[in-house]
RNA sequence: CGGGGUGUGGCGCAGCUUGGUAGCGCACUUGCAUGGGGUGCAAGGGGUCGUUGGUUCGAAUCCAAUCACCCCGACCA
């Protein structure tokens, strides 16, 4: 293509508005365009990218034994609410009606249509496994848009669900698509990990996440140092520490006056104690307002999610001291010890230390030697406590690292909460109806975009992996009002095209700082340069955008020498 | 939703405190020069100052409401 016809135009800066550097490289390049918040238009370059990564996708899906199929965005608003995900998704499902006042939904994700469409066009086992896919625009009313196409309300993702009798068939599903997943970011040219995930609003047993690791990005990560070990923060699991004064002996629970000291940390500076001899009590309440307390060691912090979790995936929040007042708690001295119609859950780490310090629901008393279960009594012991970094990993005992990633993936296990929901049920060899056990898949084809660029810049802009370059190398023609060199330009350009290169011809009438800086800005892999000064020599200059590596070669032998370099 | 910020030619910004009818850079048009890292000179075109209402002889500027956008938090396949 021509830049002189190119819709879309480079520019000197750019918005205030734009603060990550692939927000910032997509403005400058002129590749979006922003239509309202979360909201852009990509202009022919940044579409020539996104169908190459898309056929990538698509490609590695097909691979894996998927078949594309296209479902509506418009739904009714009824099939969400009979999966009961119109309450779950809450203000982020858009919602709409039509003329005669039917509710319509934009949808977010297809599970409800697709499950819908399998419950008709699948009766028996003999129909099984399926592994249906499509890539569709996608809408959500999210919070807060952010970061260019980072987050956005109106995205393209490729969602695929399987389909299985067994267990096993989707396991088998699941591993297919994890490992598709991974030939897609090595063939894009994303550095990822892969985590494991809370499985959130979509629901079900398994879940990871692949991560592009990032500074910028949204998602905490917790992984090992040594092994393989990585979740994302909600999911994070860790070693609990010993605590280091363990004692043998259990002393008798003792009261101790501690007036106005309410905070683990006041309790630390005063009783000159660590916080892992101190047990905290922290009053929640669920979307019902109902009250739930949740125990745990005093140098550790609740995991919101896996105490949601618990409690049947209900919004959790933490009670207000007037509350705690209704519920005849005083503030700062909650304790579960004589704690009564209030669901208790518990930390296991609290096995893990002795005669601790906690509250006892007096106002301006605590309990010294307090010991689990002696003193108090719970509903449910378990992981409900959040990983930081230097926490010890589950799996091998090293300390884990926190870093920040992109989330540009993710994979469920659904089982059957959908089928059963919808029912979509198979008759098996004994002619009885099961619900179909199910899974998820979803990855976002903006977000690549945007996290490649993340990944790969300079200075100059962006570095465009050859897969997924918008053309295979900038034709830079110095001088273009040179009647000869315009000439020459122009052959060459169709004879690189000839060839079946995709070249972006530079034949604007511009001074040669400007084409560096736009071919530099745009990042394609090769820059082709034809001047006065080469051709001189009958020479023409390669240069490499990644590593700057520059070479004339000898104007004859160029065009193969460009097709070599490309196809390498 | 809470906190903070910003809306002025296509883009980036100044002007607002102290009211007098809009300016700079980039981009654009034309001409001349230049031609290996955003080149130089000259001449031009383009703005409901987010919107609505108010105060005033007079509002980009003061007041009020409202809308939009960005950032942080909360939230989030």
């Amino acid at each position: 293509m021509k830049l002189s016809k190119n819709f879309g135009k480079t520019q000197k800066e750019t918005s205030g508005d734009a603060e990550l550097i692939s927000h910032q490289l997509l403005i400058k390049s002129g590749l979006i365009h922003q239509v309202a918040s979360g909201i852009y238009s990509y202009m022919p370059i940044a579409w020539r990218s996104l169908k190459k990564i898309e056929n990538i996708v698509r490609n590695e899906i097909d691979k894996a034994g998927g078949q594309e199929i296209r479902m509506p965005v418009l739904q009714p608003q009824e099939i969400w609410d009979l999966s009961g995900r119109t309450e779950i998704f809450g203000s982020d499902l858009f919602k709409l009606s039509d003329r005669r006042k039917r509710k319509l939904v934009m949808a977010p994700t297809h599970e409800e249509v697709l499950t819908l469409m399998v419950k008709t066009h699948v009766n028996t086992y003999k129909d099984l496994p399926l592994l249906i896919y499509q890539i569709q625009t996608k809408f959500r009313d999210e919070t807060r848009p952010r970061g260019g196409l980072i987050r956005v309300r109106e995205f393209d993702m490729k969602d695929a669900y399987s389909f299985d009798i067994s267990n096993e068939g989707l396991d088998q599903n699941y591993n297919a698509m994890i490992a598709a997943y991974e030939n897609i970011y090595n063939r894009i040219g994303l550095e990822t990990i892969k985590v494991e995930a809370d499985s959130g609003a979509i629901g079900g047993q398994a879940s990871h996440e692949f991560m592009a690791v990032s500074s910028i990005g949204e998602d905490t990560i917790l992984k090992c140092s040594k092994c393989d070990y990585a979740a994302n923060s909600e999911k994070a699991e860790f070693v609990r520490i010993k605590q280091k004064t363990i004692s043998e002996k259990i002393l008798p629970l003792e009261e101790i006056h501690t007036p106005e000291i309410k905070t683990i940390e006041s309790l630390t500076k005063n009783l000159s104690l660590d916080p892992d001899k101190m047990i905290k009590t922290l009053i929640y309440l669920d979307s019902n307002n109902q009250p739930l307390a949740a125990i745990i060691r005093g140098d550790l912090d609740v995991n919101e999610t896996k105490l949601s979790n618990l409690n049947d995936g209900k919004d959790l929040r933490l009670a207000t001291s007037e509350e705690l007042s209704n519920l005849n708690i005083p503030y700062g001295f909650a304790s579960p010890i004589q704690l009564k119609n209030i669901k208790i859950i518990v930390d296991t780490s609290l096995n893990f230390g002795n005669n601790y310090i906690i509250g006892s629901n007096k106002e301006n008393f605590h309990y010294k030697n307090s010991n689990y279960p002696r003193d108090f009594s719970s509903d449910i012991v378990s992981d409900i406590a959040l990983a930081k970094p230097q926490d010890l990993c589950v799996k091998c005992n090293n300390k884990l690292d926190l870093k920040k990633g992109i989330e540009v993936g993710h994979v469920f296990k659904l089982g059957t909460k959908y089928s059963e929901k919808l029912g979509a049920m198979y008759i098996n060899s004994e002619n009885k109806q099961i619900p179909i056990i199910m899974g998820c898949y979803g990855i976002g084809i903006g977000r690549l975009l945007s996290a490649v660029i993340e990944q790969n810049n300079d200075q100059k802009g962006i570095i465009f992996p050859k897969s997924i370059a918008p053309f295979d190398a900038m034709l830079s023609v110095i001088n273009t009002k040179q009647e000869n060199i315009r000439k020459i330009g122009e052959e060459f350009y169709s004879n690189l095209m000839d060839c079946g290169l995709d070249i972006l011809y530079d034949d604007r009438d511009e001074s040669p700082g400007v084409k560096f800086k736009d071919s530099d800005l745009l990042g394609l892999p090769f820059r082709i340069v034809l001047s006065e000064r080469n051709l001189k020599n009958q020479q023409v200059e390669i240069q490499e955008r990644k590593s700057g590596k520059q070479e004339l070669v000898s104007f004859e032998t160029a065009i193969e020498k460009i097709k070599m370099k490309i196809q390498l």
